[in-house]
Formats: C-alpha cells, sequence, structure tokens
DNA sequence: GGATATGATTTTGG
DNA sequence: CCAAAATCATATCC
C-alpha cells in the first residue's frame, strides 16, 4: 500500500493525465523559477520511461496472471469429469493464483519506486549538481574573509550584501563561509600565504586582478559600482593583528542596510 | 584517469 | 538552533 501511495504520488501510477503534452506543460510550469528548467525537464522525461515500463511491466503481469487463471480453471473443468469439483475449490484455486501475481506486482513496484528515488536523488540533490561560483564572487567572498580573519562571521546583513554582489543565495554565502573557516583553520600554514596575497590586493587598492593566467576579455560588465566602499574600509589601523586575544569586535560601521 | 579543489549536505557538540 | 567537523559528489587541473 505505501508503495501504491508513493508511486501515485510521484506520478508513475495513478491516471494516464494525457501523456507526453501533459507532462511537458507541467514540467514548464513547474519550471518557472527558470534556472533549473532544463533539468526539471529532463528529469520529467526520465521519469516518463520509468512510467512507461512501470505500466507495460503491469499489464504484461496482468495479462499473463489472466492467461494462467483460464488455463487452470480449463484444466478444473477437465478434471471435473473425473471427479466432482466444488466451487469453492475454484474460488481458492484463483485466489491462490492472483496472490501469487500480486506478490510479483509488489516486487515490481518497489523496484519502480527505488529507481524513481534513485532519480530523484540523482536530480533534486544539489551536491550532483555542484557549479564553481564566478571568479569575481570568489574574490568578492575572499576579500572578505581575509579582511575580517579576527573575526569572519558575517552578520545576517552582511551575508545579504556579499549574496548580492556575488549573485548567489545567503545559503551559498553561510556554505561558503562554514567551508572557508574550517578549511582555512585546517592548514594555517599554507593559507596564510592566501592571506597575504588578498591583503597585498587590498593594499594594491582599486584592481585586485592580477591577470594571471587569462587573457581573455575582461569579464562581464557588471553594473557599476562594487569595490571600493566596502572592502577597504576593512579593519582599524594595524591589518590584521595577531587573533591572540578574544575574537570580538563590534563593526567598526555600520552604514546601512 | 587520478589528484585536488570546492560547493552542499549530514552529523555532531555546545 | 548555530557552527564545527566529517562526508559526499562533482569540477577542474594535470
Amino acid at each position: 500500500m505505501r508503495l501504491d501511495n508513493m508511486l501515485i504520488a510521484e506520478g508513475v501510477a495513478g491516471p494516464e493525465k494525457g501523456g507526453g503534452a501533459g507532462a511537458a506543460a507541467n514540467a514548464s510550469a513547474a519550471a518557472g523559477a527558470g534556472d533549473n528548467a532544463i533539468e526539471h525537464s529532463d528529469y520529467r522525461a526520465k521519469l516518463g520511461q520509468i512510467r512507461q515500463i512501470y505500466h507495460q511491466e503491469l499489464e504484461k503481469y496482468e495479462q499473463a496472471c489472466n492467461e494462467f487463471t483460464t488455463h487452470v480453471m480449463n484444466l478444473l473443468r477437465e478434471q471435473s469429469r473425473t471427479r466432482p469439483i466444488t466451487p469453492k475449490e475454484i474460488e481458492r484455486m484463483v485466489q491462490i493464483i492472483h496472490k501469487k501475481f500480486s506478490s510479483i506486482q509488489m516486487q515490481l513496484k518497489q523496484s519502480t519506486c527505488e529507481a524513481v528515488m534513485i532519480l530523484r536523488s540523482r536530480f533534486l540533490d544539489a551536491r550532483r549538481r555542484r557549479r564553481n561560483f564566478s571568479k569575481q564572487a570568489s574574490e568578492i567572498l575572499n576579500e572578505y574573509f581575509y579582511s575580517n580573519l579576527s573575526n569572519p562571521y558575517p552578520s545576517e546583513e552582511e551575508k545579504e550584501a556579499l549574496a548580492r554582489r556575488c549573485g548567489i543565495t545567503v545559503n551559498q554565502v553561510s556554505n561558503w563561509f562554514g567551508n572557508k573557516r574550517i578549511r582555512y583553520k585546517k592548514n594555517i600554514g599554507k593559507a596564510q600565504e592566501e592571506a597575504n596575497l588578498y591583503a597585498a590586493k587590498k593594499a594594491a587598492g582599486a584592481s585586485p586582478y592580477s591577470m594571471s593566467g587569462t587573457p581573455g576579455p575582461m569579464m562581464s560588465p557588471q553594473p557599476g559600482e562594487d569595490s571600493m566602499g566596502y572592502g577597504i574600509a576593512g579593519m582599524n589601523g594595524s591589518g590584521y593583528s595577531g587573533v591572540g586575544g578574544m575574537g570580538y569586535d563590534l563593526h567598526p560601521e555600520s552604514p546601512d542596510v
């Protein structure tokens, strides 16, 4: 029963709902968010495949069940000429057959469920579609991180600002800082170089992009403002003092939201 | 193709 | 409940 419900919920079992056209329309409607439209329709297509196979198999089983039942019935009828066979016995026979076949159907349903689950995880698990952030986003995040090494915990507002500037979500900013903190701590020695590197960049000021490897064209025309205002204003005086004492420093300035 | 980097999720500790 | 730590799954580099 659970399996049935699940299959219906996933749209594998249940009403036919007009085949591909309906599914496609559904997909495009559900993908109003936009960026995941392609993956979603792909998901839909795969789901349709599963669905089709499932129904095919189901029908096949049903047919086989009927054939087998009639076959048994014929045998019984034949036997009834040599010995009396009660209707009750026939009914029992039929029930046994149906039970057998329904257990086979159960297996089909279960494996279909499994397939759907795998499909879901394949498409819905964000880990499987990881995309690296843009170069600029990494720059912005790193700048903030190394400018606030003594307290790399951006507040909610700061996270939102960073998210906007990087074109990612607040959650992603949080993830990034979580990863960065732990991975920075893991090898301070090496990362210190990076810290210095970013400190140097900050000192260099306006053009933190050193053009290391990519002779390609400049990046996107990113709507004006950016750099300046935020990053440089970092800490008070002495660059980055040793982390030695306390981490708590209230932000020297909080211009607005 | 494997080694490493990196974003996301899951587990764990306070 | 939040963040650290562990872990997963992919991207990217070589």
